[in-house]
Order: C-alpha cells, then sequence, then structure tokens
DNA sequence: TATTGTTATACTCTATAACTATA
DNA sequence: TATAGTTATAGAGTATAACAATA
C-alpha cells in the first residue's frame, strides 16, 4: 500500500533536483519549526517567534540597548522601534535612557515580562520534544551544531 | 584581543538562552543562505527564492499542475497564480488546460524558461560550496539528512 | 457538492529615507 | 560629522474569502 493515508489525489513532484540546496532544506524544516513555534508559543502565549526570542534575550540580558537587539535578531533598526512598542503596549517591557550615553536607552522587563518570557521559555522545552521527537540526542546535537557553524561561518 | 577585528562598539548579546532552539537555529542558518543565493542566484537571474524553486522543479517534472507546485512549496492558491503570472508575463512558463480534467491546467516551461532553469541550477553548485565552505562532505551530508527527518517527521 | 484556479483584499514583515537628539 | 532611535512610507510575502468553471 502507498505511504500516505489520505486520498492522494495529486501526486507529489520529484523535489531531488532541489534536495541538495540548504537553503531549500532550511525553508522545508522551517515549517513544521514554525507550526510547534505557533502551537506551543504562539498562540497560547500571544508571541510572535521575534517577540519570543526578544523577551528571552531581554530575561538573560540585563541592561539591553535596542542596538543590541536588533543586531541579536538580524533586524533593521526601526523594525525594532515597532517591536519595542508593542511590547511596551502591552506592559512587558520598559525603555528607559542610558545614563552614559544619553542617545541609547535601556531596555528591560516589567515584573509581567519576566514572567512571559520564563513561561515562554519553559514551553519552548516541550515544543524542542516534539519537533525533534524523530531525532536521537546525538542528532539533535549534531543538527544543532552544523547550523550553528553554518551561520557563523557566513559572519566572518 | 578581541575574536572580532571590527570598532566592537556594541558587545553581543548571551543568546545561550535560545540556542537549544531549533528554529532560532534555523533562522540565523537562514540569514547566511538567503544572502548566498540573492549573491549567486537572485540578483543576476532576477529570481526569488519561489521562482527558482518553481522553474528548476517544472524542468525536472514534466505536465506539472499549479496544485502540485502549491503543495511542494508549501504555499497557498492564490500565491501560486500570482507567482505563475510573473513567470508567464516573463515569458519563462506557459499555461494549458488539461485534456482529462478541464477544470485544471498543465505548467510547462518555455525554451527561455527551461535555459533559465539549467543556468540556475548550475548556479546553485558554485552557491552550495560557499555556504557549506565552512563543513566537510560529511558534514554537509548529515546536516541535509537531518533537516530531511525533521520535515518528513512532521509531515507524517 | 467538491475541486481547480482566479480575483480582490487585508495583514504582516521587511526595507529605505528623512528626521531628532545627542555625541 | 557620526550614532541611537523614531517616524513615515512603500514593497514583498502571505492569508482569507468570494467567485467561475468544471467535475
Amino acid at each position: 500500500m502507498p505511504a500516505s493515508k489520505d486520498k492522494q489525489k495529486t501526486p507529489g513532484l520529484d523535489q531531488s533536483c532541489l534536495q541538495h540546496l540548504l537553503g531549500y532544506q532550511i525553508a522545508r524544516a522551517d515549517v513544521p519549526t514554525r507550526r510547534a513555534f505557533a502551537e506551543h508559543i504562539g498562540r497560547p502565549l500571544e508571541l510572535s517567534p521575534v517577540e519570543f526570542s526578544s523577551l528571552v534575550l531581554l530575561a538573560f540580558n540585563p541592561a539591553t540597548t535596542p542596538k543590541q537587539l536588533a543586531e541579536a535578531l538580524a533586524m533593521v533598526a526601526p523594525a525594532v522601534t515597532v517591536l519595542l512598542d508593542r511590547l511596551e503596549k502591552r506592559g512587558l517591557i520598559e525603555r528607559a535612557r542610558s545614563d552614559s550615553d544619553r542617545r541609547a536607552q535601556i531596555v528591560s522587563l516589567t515584573d509581567a515580562g519576566r514572567e512571559l518570557a520564563l513561561k515562554a521559555h519553559a514551553l519552548s522545552m516541550d515544543m524542542e520534544r516534539e519537533v525533534l521527537s524523530a531525532l536521537s540526542a546525538a542528532e539533535r546535537a549534531i543538527l544543532i551544531e552544523l547550523l550553528q557553524k553554518v551561520a557563523r561561518a557566513a559572519r566572518a
């Protein structure tokens, strides 16, 4: 019997011509990963991926500036502004002028923001278990390491 | 001396709190991968990632329907319509009604489309060499395989 | 009734340019 | 003159709903 159990109306295309491309494989693996995020964190906590990442980064990095967030998240400055506007409006973060350089800002979590960040971080553990369920612990570690290697090499 | 050689104005954030997340690693690896695509294929051939993927898939899959493309590229039907509109306007593809089911279409490459698809496919080899230059051949194969495993597991 | 594909529309993301306030 | 952050705006990508033609 065929591998798929649904009505098998449309036969799938042969994608072997693209499978050697890292970008293509990343795009394909990105689909289930984003779906898992939406299910475990995005919908229940009403957080987008960058909102989640920002909160967690802020929870683990005291005295962060918008510029640092922009670099860490590969975002452009205006995008960070609207991101922080949203988080501030929800009462999750606060912005204060830096004393040493009055152009710069110090972004910090409110109590509500810290609570949400830690809750989201905890949920991310369950999410990973599901996303990586097809992989052994060793395979999981290797995958993370190889992706880091690709990202790091290109930054140099 | 510090690892980075630039003006080191903004100290980078500690991102260890996110590094265990596949989605985060995918997003980070996606940045240099997209940049390499733009440089090697996107700008010189004026193709977006999905335009490239569509052309290559069509080159290797005769008698493809828009619905099949939608599934292969994880796109929604209206997005495929505008994608094919663009490619058709550039004289790269043609659309014809299917004989067996007159609702469906058969998408096929024009001569110009086939030529561009094969040229792009060849360029993608050079691109991969650069993107994966930090990885050995064995690591490269493992990375591709593990990403496939993640994508496949979630589809089940 | 269900399916293929189209149109219209809206919503989010992302990118750029012009501005302010500080340095 | 350069930098941190903001505002305004435009462009691309993505999603939904309503529709026409066919099954």
